[in-house]
DNA sequence: GAACTGGAATAACCT
DNA sequence: CGAGGTTATTCCAGT
């Protein structure tokens, strides 16, 4: 692709500096500046409106601008390509992609454009891999029997096919773009990409009314593989569906539907954000999920792509005649691909109409080149720095298939929406600002919050591959959003503005459901999506320093519970009053949440290393308390009173058979150690943190934030501990001074200590309920662009045992810089568990908690720190300010 | 008319 | 291998 260079723009250095950087006005980039923009294609959705504002802007590849194309489509999402109007089955994996320029609505749309043109060509894309979401390639062992399945009715129902299947055009041409030649090969893969990715694209309501899309739905047995799994072999209309799905569902999801892009475009036009996107993705794709990728699990697009990208982006000033292909391909991916061939009218059209948001269609210039794949774990505040969830969402969320409508926003449970924040000195913000105002970056450049739905069991915090975050667009939609897929995850950004508060009330999101069975049959996945229906919305914000570096924060909401039945039937536990108690037990715990019945069973566990039960006993419930929401229990007393440290069990709640809650953790104490207690409903967090705070004594001090997730496969542990373990105690506080910025490592860096990661802690054996989850947070500083990509944080995909399925690359952290931070994510139950070092040190027993995570509170507590810290780190950013302004930037960075 | 919902029917799965 | 209970998806209909 090639870039258009601004004559005009003197400020090479800067954008040096800043490794990536566009210009606000031309949206130009600036040339030979090597960027790993692997990701094509998330950045091309991005870039693709700013194509419309101004024309030519496109980010080519030094390749050959065909090839480069068809693979940044295929990771984007070239479903596209094959119109609903059944565009010729492409027999050989390709994409056809047409310009938005062919569209006469394209063009006025560009009005402000005159020099980019679109490109009215069709661009033929190749795509070497087939799946959207989730490799297909290889069965997930996880996938076990669905994806068995798959075969054996595949070859049943469509004996001809099977093999071919997914590849053969005839079965579905939209597929075809969607299956890459990888796909071709195998059926799974051939399958997988068809489905998965689909959804992105176009829930088929939601976007697709017409012609295509109904007939399949008539019947299940129409629907993809006949009905529930068995579709993707077939070549009915249900694939149909699909074609785009696999890849795009991620980034496309139902909502992208036409009218909602439309709402949405309003961040379309931010190109800066686009730009930052398709670089994340890109880096992503290269870092985490690209490594796992490359092996195939990834479409071959997107490896390609980030692959070649990689190698060293040269930014080239091209008219945009094929860039701008490029750019239209990506964009295409997320909003146009799947909805829009819904109604014929419907265009791209629709979308780039939609007027700009204020804040989007501003250029954004600080772009971080690196961001953190999806999987890493990040701390929740870093430095003055702090991200929180004010609201939280509520516990359940039936999330809505692409087969259906969307199912509207997350909501909080008191009604209203979520709330996220970022907590931060206003000093500091506007120097910050004043800073790349000076260079002539920004003038009210939003920062931008990132939203994806993570995995709510007790690994590591990682995308739900079941599951995508949807956009909601409409009347009731305040919040102003876009989508951008990155790594095969949709991913929600929303502007985050100073005259907010920096607060953002996410009233955009919704939840989008995978079929199962296009997700194990992914290359490289592992988990089963059969009764894995619990996710958390996982909120980040990268923030730009002056320095360079980007500063990257995470928060994860509570678990959210998104099948129909199980919000209608099994119990689930928010909050309990007690974390710990001692041997004896006796006292009494409140435990609230939904579903519980005047009948439910609340049962205590402990379970060996192997997983089986050691010890169970049924604690006594006061009926006369009871309420559908809350349970009040006597705590049983632990089968040795004896203990002479802390012992970590579970509890769940039982409505009957096959109607439990997930485990809940909880410790017995030596009985001569002293309990904190907590008011019931006050501290409902609190027992994650008295688990630290009693922290002392504990071994497994992070292990207690997890309260809620159930019990992690040992082998889990096992990894995790082996992969972080070490790391993280490599990784030192005199890291933390390239963090320089931070003034909180301080208090915080102890937390990191190895200390408090006591061996136990690593041991995979000791707790078999236990995660590792307190890893403590590696903050995500990086220091340069180029660098993240090395640098590992905590890929979660380590924890998984799943080999394929997250490539971890653990060892490769050269670079990284700790911050201080605390646990890095959130414990399932709270999302607030990467504070949870911090409370220790300083916070007292009982923090009172706002609404229900109140992750905030925590990082409240924390924050106390004096104020020399917030100076200090001011003083930080003054002198480097002083620095650059004496010293124009010239600095490079590769 | 479209986005939401709440319910439910029906196909797949599991035990 | 079949029965019966669960879980996953798809449909419907009302707001």
């Amino acid at each position: 692709m090639a870039v258009v260079v601004n004559p005009g723009l003197d400020r090479s250095e800067m954008i040096l500096n800043y490794h990536t950087f566009l210009s606000a006005e031309t949206y130009s980039y600036t040339p030979n500046i090597s960027l790993s923009l692997p990701l094509s294609s998330p950045c091309l959705p991005t870039q693709y409106h700013n194509l419309q504002t101004s024309p030519s802007i496109s980010v080519s590849i030094s390749q050959p601008s065909s090839y480069t194309t068809s693979e940044d489509m295929g990771s984007m999402g070239y479903y596209q390509s094959s119109g609903p109007n059944g565009a010729p089955a492409l027999e050989s994996p390709r994409i056809e992609i047409t310009a938005y320029g062919q569209f006469p609505e394209d063009e006025v749309e560009e009005n402000n454009a005159p020099v980019a043109k679109r490109v009215n060509s069709v661009v033929t894309l190749t795509l070497p891999s087939g799946e959207g979401y989730r490799d297909p390639s290889c069965l997930s062992p996880a996938s076990s029997l669905s994806s068995r399945s798959c075969h054996s009715e595949a070859s049943s129902y469509e004996s001809g096919y099977s093999c071919n299947y997914d590849n053969s055009p005839q079965n579905s041409p939209w597929q075809s773009p969607c299956v890459s030649p990888k796909g071709s090969s195998s059926l799974l893969s051939g399958t997988l990409g068809t489905s998965p990715r689909q959804s992105p694209t176009g829930s088929p309501r939601t976007s697709v009314t017409d012609e295509s899309w109904t007939a399949p739905r008539g019947s299940r047995s129409n629907s993809p593989c006949g009905g529930k799994r068995k579709y993707s072999f077939s070549g009915n209309a249900s694939q149909k569906y699909h074609p785009y799905s696999p890849n795009q569902s991620p980034g496309l999801s139902p909502q992208t539907s036409p009218r909602l892009s439309m709402t949405e475009d309003t961040w379309l036009p931010n190109t800066n954000q686009y730009t930052n996107s398709a670089i994340v993705a890109a880096i992503n794709a290269l870092s985490t999920d690209g490594m796992t990728d490359i092996g195939e699990g990834i479409p071959l697009k997107t490896r390609k792509t980030s692959m070649d990208h990689s190698a060293s982006v040269s930014l080239k000033i091209e008219p945009g005649g094929e860039e701008t292909g490029s750019a239209e391909l990506c964009h295409e991916d997320y909003s146009t691909s799947r909805p829009a061939f819904k109604k014929e009218g419907y265009t791209r059209t629709s979308f780039l109409d939609v007027p700009h948001h204020p804040y989007w269609s501003k250029p954004k210039p600080y772009i971080s080149p690196s961001l953190p794949a999806l999987d890493w774990q990040l701390p929740s505040s870093s430095g003055p720095y702090s991200l929180q969830i004010e609201v939280q969402p509520k516990s359940h969320h039936r999330a809505h298939y692409e087969t259906e409508g969307s199912r509207g926003a997350v909501k909080a449970l008191a009604g209203g929406h979520p709330v996220v924040q970022l907590k931060a000195p206003l000093c500091l913000l506007r120097r910050v600002r004043t800073y790349l105002r000076l260079h002539g970056y920004m003038e009210s450049e939003p920062l931008t919050l990132q939203l994806f739905i993570g995995t709510a069991d007790d690994r590591l915090l990682r995308p739900h591959a079941f599951y995508q975050v949807h956009r909601i667009t409409g009347k009731t939609v305040s919040t102003p959003s876009h989508e951008i897929m990155q790594a095969n995850t949709k991913v929600l950004e929303i502007p985050l503005l100073p005259e907010s508060n920096m607060r953002a009330i996410i009233d955009c999101a919704g939840i989008l459901k995978l079929r199962n069975s296009d997700i194990e049959l992914r290359k490289g996945e592992t988990d089963i999506g059969r009764k894995n229906t619990r996710v958390r919305m996982v909120f980040r914000v990268h923030i730009n320093q002056p320095n360079g570096r980007t500063v990257s924060l995470q928060v994860a909401s509570n678990p959210i519970e998104c099948s129909q039945r199980s919000a209608q039937e099994l119990p689930l536990v928010d909050r309990q009053s007690v974390d710990s108690c001692p041997a004896t037990g006796g006292e009494h715990m409140l435990i609230s949440g939904h579903n519980f019945q005047l009948d439910s069973k609340v049962v205590f566990v402990e379970k060996g290393q192997d997983g089986h039960h050691i010890w169970e006993i049924e604690a006594k419930v006061e009926k006369d308390s009871f309420k559908t929401t809350a349970l009040l229990v006597e705590i049983p007393t632990y089968r040795n009173q004896r203990i002479s440290s802390p012992v970590l069990v579970n509890f769940y709640i039982c409505n009957g058979k096959r109607k439990r809650s997930q485990y809940q953790r909880f410790t017995y104490l030596p009985c001569n150690v002293p309990t904190i207690k907590t008011e019931p409903h006050d501290d409902y967090e609190l027992p994650r943190l008295c688990a630290q705070q009693h922290s002392p004594g504990l071994t497994k001090p992070y292990y207690a934030l997890q309260a809620v997730s159930p019990m992690m496969p040992s082998e889990h542990r096992a990894c995790v501990t082996a992969a972080y373990g070490p790391q993280r105690l490599t990784a030192k506080p005199s890291s933390l001074s390239c963090s320089s910025s931070s003034p909180s490592t301080s208090p915080k860096l102890q937390d990191l200590s190895p200390t408090h990661f006591s061996p136990q802690c690593l041991s995979p054996g000791s707790n078999p309920g236990l995660q590792p989850i307190a890893i403590p947070h590696v903050s995500a500083i990086q220091p340069t662009p180029g660098r993240y990509q090395q640098s590992v944080l905590y890929p979660s995909g380590s924890a998984s045992s799943s080999p394929g399925s997250h490539p971890s690359t653990p060892s490769s952290a050269p670079e990284l810089i700790f911050t201080p931070t605390h646990s890095l994510t959130q414990s399932p139950v709270t999302g607030d568990a990467p504070e949870m070092p911090k409370v220790p040190l300083r916070s007292g027993p009982s923090p009172l908690l706002q609404e229900e995570g109140t992750p905030a509170t925590l990082a409240i507590s924390i924050k106390q720190e004096p104020q020399e810290l917030d100076q200090m780190y001011l003083d930080d950013v003054n002198e480097i300010i002083r620095n650059d302004l004496s010293s124009i930037s010239v600095h490079t960075h590769a």
